[in-house]
DNA sequence: ATTTTAAATTTTGTATACATAGCTCGTTTG
DNA sequence: CAAACGAGCTATGTATACAAAATTTAAAAT
């Protein structure tokens, strides 16, 4: 098997090369996840397994695990013996899913609303002044370092939880586009001041209101892209 | 390959013998699900993919199938290279997961408030009466019936979510013992009475304290039975 | 011409084979 | 004597082989 430059490098490249972190079976999920939240794989569109295994030289081993992964993250269908098509996702099942992700979010940020000693409140302002000031070169990672900060403090479980819905519809393919992120800024700061205040029940709201609008908008991007016509 | 006795018949048992539902895979996962929530496999006990195969006569590919959905759920870590772990299972993941249930059953629960229309309400109501009976010689199904009529009403992605996290700590193993009966009705009188006053907050309110008392009960029932003994 | 049926083909599910990373345990070296 | 090293073994990850279900194709019947 020789190396597979096609794929995303999951580990950001400070590692040993040549010596890959996860199975192949991770590079295959993130293909085809990809495929699925950019619009190239259509819902309804059967996944032939040998197909994908030539495109991606691999076996069929590694295929089939990658699809059982998906399946569990609902972005594909498998039926037993006729194998996994590409799951519908409407307008509705992502703003649905956005919500899911707030409620649980939510948790998180009034667990933290209680819970953040007040260095971890600074760290949290001071990022989030980053943030607002735009001019750092990956908002991304900001954005993602504010969220990190909340959610950390939260029980194992309920982080598992997040990182399952993060990752089926990751935010990356659809945020920080157009106007989103003048009204992240506002979101976050509603967010952090109900920390600040150490009222739980407002950084739930904040968060899930937060979440939803996120889900708004990433519907918008996506219609904007043409991920709903034929 | 010989027909598997030892698993429970997914299928209750109704379609022509000697024709599987799904995979092996599906058989597996339920057989070491229930030996990790049964406490039959003990936190950091590793799985010898070989001797499960050995043990259940099927190859090791429907075998590693399994232990990918099994970490997909949270109930194993798969540390690439080294393996597949029983995952650490403590009270407070237990309470937590439960907690997490409640939020997304919390939000069926808002949303049946205000969508069943007067029938679905009835049904619902009939069955909260046989449960209040208690003489059904099923009072899990019962159980099941009452949480399904509000949760079918739920968009396609809650509803996803809401078999997620009940397969992976499935409450069969922990409710219906001694005074867990009683406390249920209880709940789901006042459940029901907000979906009858169409009021969504007290229903969400309602559910997640359900949930929570649910997940103690899971506890303490898991204590009783040893099951973070050595 | 349309529907039915059966052979041929494709594709899935499962089993087996093989290469290599990681573990075991004895040996060596400081 | 403890730590470092390495040969041999074991278990995982991946590839390939095989059996059977599902689909397709073509022929036959109405």
């Amino acid at each position: 098997m020789t190396e597979m430059a096609v794929f995303p490098d999951p580990n950001q490249g400070n590692r040993p090369p040549n010596r890959r972190r996860g199975g192949l079976a991770d590079d295959v999920v993130l293909h085809v996840r990809e495929q699925i939240l950019t619009g190239a794989l259509k819902p309804g569109t059967k996944i032939d397994q040998e197909a994908l295994a030539a495109a991606l030289d691999v076996s069929r081993s590694p295929i089939r695990e990658a699809l059982v992964i998906l399946g569990q993250e609902g972005l594909l269908d498998l039926i037993p013996r006729r194998g996994a098509v590409v799951a519908d996702l409407t307008p509705e099942d992502i703003v649905d899913h956005y919500e899911l992700f707030g409620v649980v979010a939510g948790r998180a940020a009034a667990i933290a609303a209680n819970t953040l000693d007040d260095g971890e409140i600074e760290q949290l302002r001071a990022i989030h002044d980053r943030f607002v000031d735009g001019t750092d070169d990956d908002l991304s990672a900001l954005n993602w370092a504010f969220h990190r900060i909340i959610n950390r403090t939260a029980p194992r479980r309920t982080r598992w939880l997040l990182r399952l819905l993060e990752r089926s519809v990751p935010a990356d393919y659809y945020e920080f586009t157009d106007g989103w992120n003048a009204q992240a800024v506002g979101h976050h700061a509603a967010i952090l001041e109900a920390i600040v205040d150490r009222d739980a029940e407002e950084a739930r709201r904040r968060m899930e209101h937060h979440l939803h609008e996120s889900g708004v908008a990433a519907v918008a991007h996506l219609k904007r892209q043409g991920f709903w016509e034929d």
